[in-house]
DNA sequence: TTGTACGCGTTATCAC
DNA sequence: GTGATAACGCGTACAA
């Protein structure tokens, strides 16, 4: 099976044709019933398999498509993988995935990818910065707004944020925290601390927030911190679901009951089934974002002009964590 | 930058050399310091890049491995994928997911992948039967003893869930249960079956069993139906991490305390960070499991020999939900 | 140490 | 509808 290979230049001698009807038969181009029939025929029982390099070496194009994630165990990115590879198979394409760790090195192999032409374009989720030249490759980013040339899908982070903090408000909350990581430059995921800060000022209360360069890994760590530091807090805004986690540990630890004592809010809303008590959260619609963001990159692969801006909304699911 | 692509023949000529030292200079062959610099500079200027396909296609080989999962969301995959993607990084090659859903057809497309030299092997955790012919395909699986000539990676199911068992019958739970999902074909998971009635018929105790080809995502309704039909078991071991946290939550609707009404041990260990109280578990050692896959396959790739069988050591590592 | 020339397996162009 | 043939960009004998 893995012996030899055969040919289209032998499967053409054996069925007395031209290399080129051969191609036509595999690519579905203009054949006679007759001689496709025989063709096939003739592949099958050869078994023959046309090879993707040199296809991808005629064609330009290899049908890989890379997904560039900080860390493909975190839940959110996992559950991005899963369906940008199934929007991806519908069309016929392959995903390669690249887990950066935040390594900028292993951030930039990806773009090099492209340039060698081992991958056809790049979907990412990614918070470093680069002096790539951005210009005419074809890419789309997710919570990231890159350049003004680069499409890029996120949810709808300010409104949701802001919503939800007003929710807990409505409920009495007044020492209302703010839980979360950052990144070394601005992405969409940092309105989510805009809306907050907004609201706190709006609403004239007091800031509690703990947010940082924190490590996947970090986070309970950091959720004890926070706890420390603010023991007082009635409610908090946990900008992922881990933190949303943490907090629950944190608070049957230090004897506080959620949601009575404490409420939680986190953004993502994607460890439903994982957690013993539903996480109040703002659920991101992932598979639609990701859909949108296959939908865009194939967009680029067809010069058809795109918007820049794609924002997918949330939904706020309660669950048992707020009043 | 994506304008045109300059090749190796234009580099040569602008260096008034032959492709051959061009190719020589980027694989690392014998050239004269002198030259080498010389081509190297030439090359940063134009940033040129060697065309993957090309050179794919000349050393029928592409640096690319498919991992086929059944569904790349769920946590024990992700965080293989995380491990394996890493290890395959270090020796300079990317990974390709592909998420069968359990759907036949695709994985069977990953056969046809190798085929094509669009992958140069294949790392799989999968459930299906298939009639491929296996034979001198460099291929490994982890969790599943195919045939005599794949090898395969695991970790001790059996021992592991026996000794699990036994600790709960010392704690005096008596009305012992086992909860988790099986596939249309044998696995070494299954073995975990194996080992709760061996343990059953040994201690002489009565079975206690909900066991059925469950979709990811039932996992909340099957142990419901588990309870209904048990409504007196008061140690559960838990197939997988997911039932061992549906458990938690279905007692706490019952009104059931665990670890003293209920006690709990899940396989996989995979979700510590995530839930509110952390599981007694059977941690399994994703990281050496698929770093000892990654190790297999190329070790295939050299043409070496290697066991079939490896079993990796697994932890059981004591939470919230035993006495 | 270096250059030449051929082949890797396909697809695309063009006459027929 | 079909068959030659020329690319695609690179690696590697082989000769120099």
């Amino acid at each position: 099976m893995k012996s030899k290979g055969i040919t289209i230049k032998e499967i053409a001698e054996i069925a007395n044709v031209g290399t080129g009807t051969v191609s036509r038969v595999i690519n579905g181009g203009v054949v006679s019933e007759e001689t496709r029939r025989k063709i096939e025929e003739i592949m099958a029982e050869n078994n023959y398999v046309p090879n993707s390099s040199a296809a991808a070496l005629r064609k330009k194009k290899v049908g890989i498509v890379a997904l560039l994630v900080p860390m493909i165990s975190v839940p959110f990115f996992s559950k991005t993988a899963y369906y940008v590879e199934s929007f991806l198979a519908d069309r016929h394409y392959k995903m390669m995935v690249i887990s950066s760790q935040n390594e900028k090195e292993k951030e930039l192999d990806v773009f090099s990818m492209l340039q060698r032409g081992q991958v056809d374009g790049l979907i990412f989720l990614t918070s470093h910065e680069h002096d790539f030249d951005f210009t005419d490759i074809p890419a789309v980013t997710i919570d990231r707004h890159l350049t003004e040339k680069i499409p890029y899908v996120t949810s709808s982070n300010y409104q949701s944020t802001f919503q939800a903090l007003e929710k807990l408000y409505a409920s009495g909350a007044r020492k209302i925290g703010f839980l979360g990581g950052c990144t070394t430059i601005e992405t969409e995921v940092t309105k989510r601390y805009d809306a907050y800060m907004d609201f706190i000022k709006q609403y004239n209360l007091d800031p509690r927030v703990h947010r940082d360069l924190f490590e996947h890994g970090e986070e309970e760590l950091a959720t004890n911190d926070f706890m420390e530091m603010y023991p007082d807090v009635d409610a908090v805004f946990a900008s992922s679901d881990i933190f949303g986690i943490c907090l629950l540990k944190e608070a049957a630890k230090r004897g506080k009951t959620v949601p009575t004592d404490l409420q939680i809010i986190s953004y993502d809303g994607v460890v439903d089934e994982m957690t013993e008590r539903t996480l109040t959260t703002i659920k991101q619609d992932v598979k639609t974002m990701s859909k949108k963001a296959v939908d865009l990159l194939f967009a680029q692969f067809s010069n058809v002009d795109v918007l820049i801006e794609n924002i997918i909304p949330t939904q706020l699911r309660k669950g048992d964590t707020t009043l």
